[in-house]
DNA sequence: CCAAATTAGTTCTAACTCGGACTATACTAG
DNA sequence: CTAGTATAGTCCGAGTTAGAACTAATTTGG
């Protein structure tokens, strides 16, 4: 039997993303948007528009799926793209006037829908939990071996001739 | 702004579960495996085999994803497929002598990857950890909407009389 | 015993996911 | 200025995901 005490509290930190994931992600199917979806049309309401680098570091949507999550929601109308005037390789990224409404509507009943499950557990409770998982997340950060985040993308270096990584 | 005091707690949850992926996906990819693939081989490892419906209760992987990822596990001769003896419906996956022996050295290995991040958290602080995302797992599952988990997949009639799962 | 309802696993589809390769643009050092 | 390097976003491949329809086997109620 694994003597390891973390063990337990990882099995229970995946039974607990899951429980929130279905619950959560059940309710946005029943509007019409999938979680990833409705993530970016949550963290665009009220905002005059973002980068795809903004968005993909507030979401914790890598750029490669963004792509794919921005095309289904553009081909929806929700959201649209143009180009920056200050990086001629980046892209903006905001909402329609549709998808605004959409926003309004979807967030709402989110918020509602989560108020439902959370709205019992007191102020003192929810901070206890937030900073457990706080210290629960800079351990895996600050792991040797864990990337610092901002390198998710990064090449990490070049060296294409030695190829230990 | 969100007068919701749950919303950043549930943005810690997000950061905290990715996090742990990204530090345990890395490693187990490191491995020649998927997270996905690793879960199965470490429910199966000093076990002598279970049906898919036990392999997807443990695991949180749900039966028509476990099919898949089990067929290519057993593409790589790491489990295997056979019959039940008892119920003509249920196939019983277990571990090739290659899957024990992937098992041990990955388990191992992974548990060391494990104990560099988490080894310094106190066994208090660990149970502190476990006991808020206990909590907060079972806001989800009490809230109305949120479906008892064993229903995951059933008919939603069944209409039991009583609804005590 | 038989019909109806349940259950185990497979199949299918649409979407998301990561990682890596690729293109185009921007930055930086010499 | 001009390499060389870094960054923004796209594209691609393999895999995972939920959900629903489907088949086959079991259980249950009459």
């Amino acid at each position: 039997m694994p003597r390891e005490p973390f063990l337990p509290m990882l099995r229970e930190l995946a039974r607990c993303y899951q429980a929130f994931e279905a619950y959560s992600g059940a309710h946005i199917r029943g509007l019409g948007l999938t979680p990833a979806q409705f993530d970016i049309v949550a963290t665009l309401g009220n905002m005059p528009g973002m980068s795809f680098k903004e968005l993909g570091e507030r979401t914790l949507i890598t750029k490669g799926t963004l792509t794919g999550v921005v095309d289904r929601l553009e081909a929806q109308r929700l959201v649209r793209r143009s180009a920056s005037a200050e990086d001629g390789r980046s892209m903006i990224v905001s909402l329609t006037p549709a998808g605004a409404r959409l926003f309004d509507k979807a967030f709402a009943a989110h918020l509602d829908h989560l108020r439902r499950a959370l709205g019992n557990l007191a102020p003192t409770q929810l901070q206890r939990i937030e900073s457990a998982l706080r210290g629960l997340r800079e351990a895996f950060e600050a792991a040797p071996g864990a990337e610092p985040s901002s390198i998710r993308d990064g090449r990490r270096k070049a060296r294409r001739t030695g190829e230990h990584e």
